[in-house]
RNA sequence: GGGCGAUUAGCUCAAUUGGCAGAGCAUCCGGUUUACACCUGGAAGGUUGUAAGUUCGAGUCUUACAUCGCCCA
């Protein structure tokens, strides 16, 4: 067996190995196994891996693995998403590097070269997923506009049609002007910033000024109201009066109405229900007029009079020192407010009149909540189920539309009746029959197809019989911060087209950032490159300390130290492994020994082994893979590795036969075991390290997932070793209090005591664990040896004697130490157990807990007394 | 304005039904003893943001407050 642990040449090797031997496809598992099926979510077909996906597949590729060896036919389907505006914008950006653009090249010439630009970046992602260890089944990779998706999106759209649950209709949206398209309310963000409140006065047909405030001047070539509040004193003459509108002179109503806060700067409002979502609903309610002033490009169009043709910026600027030469203008001041800006590029969007494609929502959010309500679907946590609900209780219609060329054409088509182009509607698979028609250029958001993912990769609408076998999924497993995005569209996509739940349970992961919360970025140069950990490290430790690092839900910062000590883990298990492979000998048996075969590190070993497997048991059964990690890695480093190892090099080296053999057979079944429980955090090392140790099977991936024998706890010896395990503890202390050589061996003497009997039998244990390497029993009725240090623990005590080296005032000063430490705990148990409520209230187990500690402690206390009162004055 | 989360060792994070607050890194003092220096023995470091409450017992449950972050309007 190597060496070192050489994951570059191992992981490709092994991960090979893997896909051929058809280990990641469910069929593995038998017709009969009960199916386990996780979504991968699609990651932008022309992205490249960030830390981000390195999260989501080290843990959904822990879920499905942990799945394929309880058996289940494990299927994790991967996939990657066309992304409409972020690749339409790369292929743009490629465009304009040519000197050309989009619109130069038209629409067919476009779309051959996005689909060339997927062509040659498409691969990269799932490349680097492999890189990652990833199970999923590569023969059921989909594309969101692939063949069949591409039925299913038109499938779906085509029957919500036909339900009356899509329009089309001129609506306020949220206008991207660089973009040119559409965004929907959650591709809006809203930005906190200082910006500029202009006050004014508006000026009244009947000579009065009114003052208004505006942060966005150039709208008020828009208004077409002015609002006061229905019940302010100030203005009641006021109401059903005009107004005019500054510069242009428009004439314009004065309204009332309730949503007019009082208390905010003069208490008017103007009103520009073609740019503010909230003066689109006054308008509504009012009947008023909707005047458009801006172009596609946000600059000011023919309705903006002398101003036309400017950016929207330029005007702001310009009409405001019109108004200050027409004596309008009362002030400007510093406003913090928030902007809504663009999620993609970060552009200011305007809320601008538009026709658009809809969904009406409701009828498919009440379903989805239901479902949630009804705990048909769980989400953990379970805090972001509240969430979900706010979420879909105040839902909006959906606009579907949008204004680009990479996507999903909306299957319409327009004939003009009377004068209006798109006056006649037909949505079909096919162009209608007859002349005239034009199909609609329009594309769908991007999270429309994303929505029939779970069902459209397994061949929806078509009823295959992957679909009947993996539909519907079990885990979806994914970001918190696409719950609404995705997720929430996802089950209602589901319900609505399959009646079923597109998963039982939704895992939703934090984001991953950098040291003081900081976003990875490669220009604050603080990113973490998941390819080049994985080329430096291998991606196990890349894996095991993004697993670790964090609880569900919560964003995490992530620590490079971590990877660091991940990475040395690799090469403990690494060494383990080496240790038990260099001391075996011809063929062993499988499985623990019986237990009167067993010595007590074994049995010691072997119950703490069935508690860690059934605490990570309990752990996985309640998501919290994390802390499951963490046990396995404590188990292994701290109780296997340094004890039992240890210890185990005594039986190996001067056992019998049969010594030696039991000690193999519990080396291998508690390492097995080990490597079991960590392939999922770690699947390259512990697979590679598996084939080093007798085992049955043909593969770690495929083997099965512990569980824990009851039959093998045994509270004695866990007992017994735990006190001797104190014992040398102590011993190692005292040694180097008393700058003992740590080479040097030793020997110690000890009074007989019944719980001395054990240490007895096991004086291996001390032998190579601290170094002594003699343990002599004095007779019963023999007084305290001289010139020893003692060393006490509960009701274990021995004596070394530290000849030359012992100063008999330290030894008096270090057992006074001693004393004292024991003493306060002593006090604190003993206080418990006086507190008559704790003994009646408090659970038995936990009494008699304090019970047995007050009774070693008690112990201790004695001995130390004693060792003091022989000793020291 | 409404909601959610966080606040624990210098830093990054844990802590399963309430039961002696733990890791890693950093710090200090030791050691290359035949699996591992990608190792190892030990030490130090905490009034768990503040103030009340419930309880025999609170990091954990309740209330209020503070600071930071996120989501929604």
């Amino acid at each position: 067996m190597p060496r070192n642990f050489d994951f570059a040449e191992a992981e490709a090797r092994i991960y090979a190995n893997w896909e051929a031997s058809g280990y990641f496809q469910p069929e593995a598992a038998g017709e009969a196994a009960e199916p386990f099926v996780v979504s991968m979510p699609p990651p932008n077909v022309t992205g490249s891996l960030h830390i981000g996906h390195a999260l989501f597949t080290a843990l959904e590729d822990l879920m499905i693995r942990y799945e394929r060896m309880r058996g289940k036919a494990a299927l994790w389907l991967p996939g990657t998403d066309h992304a409409g505006i972020a690749t339409q914008l790369q292929v743009e950006k490629q465009l304009r590097d040519e000197g050309t653009s989009r619109e130069a090249v038209g629409y067919e010439e476009f779309l051959a070269r996005t689909w060339q630009y997927k062509e040659e970046q498409g691969g990269t992602i799932t490349r680097q997923l492999r890189r990652l260890g990833a199970s999923c089944d590569w023969s059921r990779e989909r594309f969101t506009l692939d063949d069949g998706l591409s039925t299913a999106v038109r499938q779906a759209f085509i029957t919500l049609w036909e339900q009356g649950l899509i329009y089309r209709g001129p609506r306020l949206v949220n206008w991207s002007p660089g973009l040119q398209t559409a965004v929907s309310d959650l591709e809006v963000e809203m930005s906190e910033e200082e910006v500029t409140l202009y006050t004014f006065r508006y000026p009244l047909e009947n000579g009065e000024t009114l003052p208004v405030a505006t942060t966005r001047p150039e709208t008020i070539l828009g208004d077409t109201a002015l609002a006061v509040h229905p019940d302010d004193r100030r203005y009641q003459h006021l109401i059903g009066r005009q107004a005019l509108v500054p510069i242009l002179e428009r004439r314009i109503p004065i309204i009332a109405d309730d949503y007019v806060d009082r208390d905010f700067g003069s208490g008017a409002l103007k009103v520009t229900p073609a740019h503010d979502f909230n003066d689109y609903e006054l308008a509504q309610k009012h009947g008023l007029a909707l005047i458009n002033v801006l172009d596609k490009d946000a600059s000011m169009n023919s309705q903006a009079g002398p101003y036309a043709g400017l950016d929207r910026y330029a005007c702001r600027e310009r009409l405001w020192r019109d108004m200050q030469a027409a004596g309008l203008t009362v002030k400007t001041e510093p406003y913090l407010t928030r902007i809504p800006r663009s999620q993609r590029g970060g552009e200011v969007v305007e809320p601008m009149m538009s026709e658009q494609w809809y969904v009406r929502i409701q009828p498919l959010a009440e379903k989805a909540l239901a479902a949630v309500r009804a705990g048909q679907i769980k989400i953990v946590p379970q805090r972001f189920e509240k969430v979900y609900f706010h979420w879909l209780e105040n839902i909006q219609d959906w606009c579907i539309s949008r204004q680009l060329w990479w996507g999903h054409r909306i299957p319409a088509w327009y004939r003009e009746k009377d004068g209006d182009p798109h006056g006649e509607i037909y949505v079909g698979w096919d162009a209608p029959r007859g002349d005239g028609w034009a199909m609609e250029r329009d594309v769908l958001d991007t999270w429309f197809s994303s929505g029939l993912w779970p069902f459209s990769t397994l061949g929806w609408p078509r009823q295959t019989a992957d679909l009947a076998r993996f539909y519907p999924t079990q885990v979806m497993e994914t970001g918190h911060d696409i719950l609404f995005f995705w997720v929430a569209r996802m089950i209602m996509m589901g319900l609505w087209f399959t009646d079923k739940p597109p998963f039982h349970t939704v895992y939703l992961h934090g984001l991953v950032r950098a040291e003081g919360g900081q976003k990875f970025s490669k220009t604050l140069g603080n990113a973490i490159d998941p390819l080049t950990v994985v080329d430096q490290r291998g991606a196990d430790p890349l894996r095991f300390s993004l697993i670790t690092s964090g609880t569900p839900g919560n964003d995490c910062n992530l620590d490079p130290t971590r990877l660091d000590h991940s990475f040395r883990f690799v090469n403990k298990v690494w060494q383990m492994t080496s240790f038990i492979n260099m001391n075996l000998a011809g063929e062993l048996k499988l499985g623990a020994p019986p237990r009167a075969e067993l010595d007590l590190p074994s049995r010691w070993i072997l119950s703490r082994a069935q508690r860690l497997i059934a605490n990570a048991q309990y752990l996985f059964d309640i998501h919290q893979y994390g802390e499951a990690g963490g046990q396995i890695l404590a188990f292994m480093w701290d109780e296997f590795a340094p004890f039992y190892l240890e210890i185990s090099k005594h039986a190996l080296y001067h056992g019998t036969e049969a010594q030696q053999e039991a000690t193999r057979r519990v080396l291998v079944a508690v390492h097995d075991a080990c490597l079991r429980l960590l392939h999922p955090f770690m699947p390259f090392v512990t697979e590679e390290a598996w084939r080093y140790i007798p085992h049955a099977g043909a593969a770690l991936i495929v083997a099965e997932w512990p569980s824990a024998e009851a039959a093998l706890i045994d509270d004695e010896a866990e007992a017994q070793m735990q006190l001797i395990l104190e014992l040398v503890r102590e011993i190692r202390n005292a040694r180097g209090e008393y700058k003992v050589d740590p080479s040097r061996r030793i020997t110690a003497l000890a009074k007989p005591s019944e719980a001395m009997l054990a240490l007895a039998e096991n004086t291996q244990i001390l032998s190579r664990l601290c170094n002594v390497s003699h343990l002599s029993l004095l007779p019963a009725d023999a007084g305290d040896p001289t010139n020893c240090a003692s060393i006490v623990t509960g009701e274990l005590s021995v004596f070394l004697p530290l000849e030359g080296l012992l100063d008999l005032e330290a030894e008096c000063q270090r057992l006074r130490g001693e004393r004292g430490k024991l003493k306060a705990q002593l006090e604190r148990t003993q206080k418990m157990l006086d507190n008559e409520n704790f003994v009646a209230r408090a659970q038995p187990a936990v009494v008699q807990r304090e019970r047995d500690r007050l009774r070693d402690q008690q112990a201790a206390m004695t001995q130390i007394a004693e060792r003091l009162a022989a000793l020291c004055h």
